[in-house]
DNA sequence: CGCGTCTTTGAAGAGAATCAAGTAACGTGG
DNA sequence: CCACGTTACTTGATTCTCTTCAAAGACGCG
């Protein structure tokens, strides 16, 4: 259907939003030429820095978080392959977040300077990097809804399915999804890891879930997305968010 | 300090991401220069639309929300004077929420032809409106931390001070702000009318906020921030938001 | 093996939802 | 002008979800 163009994460990623250029694409293939690896639990940027660098995940997860006052911490964002971690540093200036590995990973650092060459000279992938600013916009909401409205069983078949589907999106995926502790699982969905436990065990009993060495995969997409009340529509991923897999 | 340059609010707003042009500022005052009235409560867009109009407040208050399937509503933003309702659908499409009216409002409709304008021979709004973007995006993830960390009462001292700061940012106030019912302060912050106001009554009972006809007041900006653990530098204001008053 | 990290389970208690009544303020029509 | 309906606010009692504290089991690793 929307057949992606190539083995660029970020061409992939961008190509959700509209058909690019051959030469849009190549300058994508720049922009990915250099890659660096990196350790689960490490931080990217720091609260309050206000680094030169935008970064771009090609492999592995990376999370947004904040640190409150009494030590908890809260993550506010999920990134996977093909997303940009930070395109707020080229236009906000000082970071109100932290941004940290939670696998080991493989990410690319893109200078300010490319980012603002991409944004003035080339209208497409402008286009399409203020399109998936609007739908990180557009998951934060719908995570506020989560958070705020659905049962902590229900909101974490939600964050699966909501994984599940962007997965499927840049790269479709055979298995297993979500190399996560249920700690992090815990600062994802505002609730203890006691209780993250207890619930991700019930989803299990339910066989909505399985878990392998902490990984989770969804046996049955049709049946959990009906628990946790998915709809995809809000991930404008045309019909790769709806299809089962 | 950061002195706005005119009447128009959507300038000042912007005004916030830096210093725009004499032209530019012409060309915003175009942009609003035939508003219209709306009472409270009314949709401006519902979920699933596909608008041709991007949405600007003059005055007044509009949300954005989503009802559940459980007929509960989730308010997930505020807009003020100067915030752009809706800039998504010129770029994603299809509506995945619902905006609304909570006061009587002035607003303004720009086509998306307008917006497209702006974006492609305005560089320096373009940069703007990416900004005031970017800043929307902060403000969910707070509100995320707000909803899933904080206590009810926390987390409501925390939201009257986010409207202070950016109220001021747009329009120097005096006095009252929040002229919302109970219920719509429950539907904002994730938590059944009835605890609202049983919270809202105990921040009065602490001398943290005044209420007049369903208006609050903050009587004591610096005691009720520091009880909310409000920092400011979310919204990325300078020092607009850190200023007592 | 021992150590740390992660997971599992139990019991007690806090915060918020829900259900249920009752009160106050306001506009409308008789 | 008052009875009435409507809407918002207030309060109490009960129930539920989740937290916190505590401890024990599992797993991987030097």
């Amino acid at each position: 259907m929307t057949h992606t163009p190539n083995e660029n994460v970020l061409a992939r990623k961008l190509w959700n939003a509209g058909p690019l250029d051959p030469e849009d694409l190549r300058r994508l293939d720049q922009v990915i030429a250099d890659p660096f690896e990196l350790d689960a639990r490490e931080d990217l940027i720091q609260h309050g820095e206000d680094p030169q660098n935008v970064h771009l995940v090609l492999s592995g997860m990376v999370c947004r978080y904040k640190v409150l006052p009494n030590g908890k911490r809260a993550i506010v964002a999920l990134m996977l392959p093909g997303d940009i971690c930070d395109l707020h540093v080229a236009i906000l200036g000082r970071m109100d977040h932290s941004i940290g590995t939670l696998t080991d990973c493989r990410l690319v650092k893109i200078s300010r300077r490319t980012i603002d060459d991409l944004l003035d000279n080339h209208p497409r992938i402008r286009r399409a990097l203020f399109w998936s600013t609007l739908v990180d916009e557009a998951i934060l909401r719908e995570w506020l809804v989560n958070m705020g409205r659905r049962r902590a069983d229900q909101q974490m078949a939600h964050l699966f399915c909501e994984v599940h589907a962007r997965l499927n999106a840049v790269d479709r995926m055979h298995g297993a999804l979500l190399p996560l502790t249920q700690e992090e699982l815990a600062d994802i969905l505002g609730i203890s890891s006691v209780h993250a436990q207890r619930v991700l065990s019930g989803l299990r009993k339910k066989e909505l879930v399985t878990v392998q060495d902490s990984r989770v995969a969804l046996p049955d997409i049709r049946r959990i997305r009906e628990f946790a009340q998915f709809e995809g529509d809000y991930l404008h991923l045309g019909e790769a968010a709806d299809s089962g897999d």
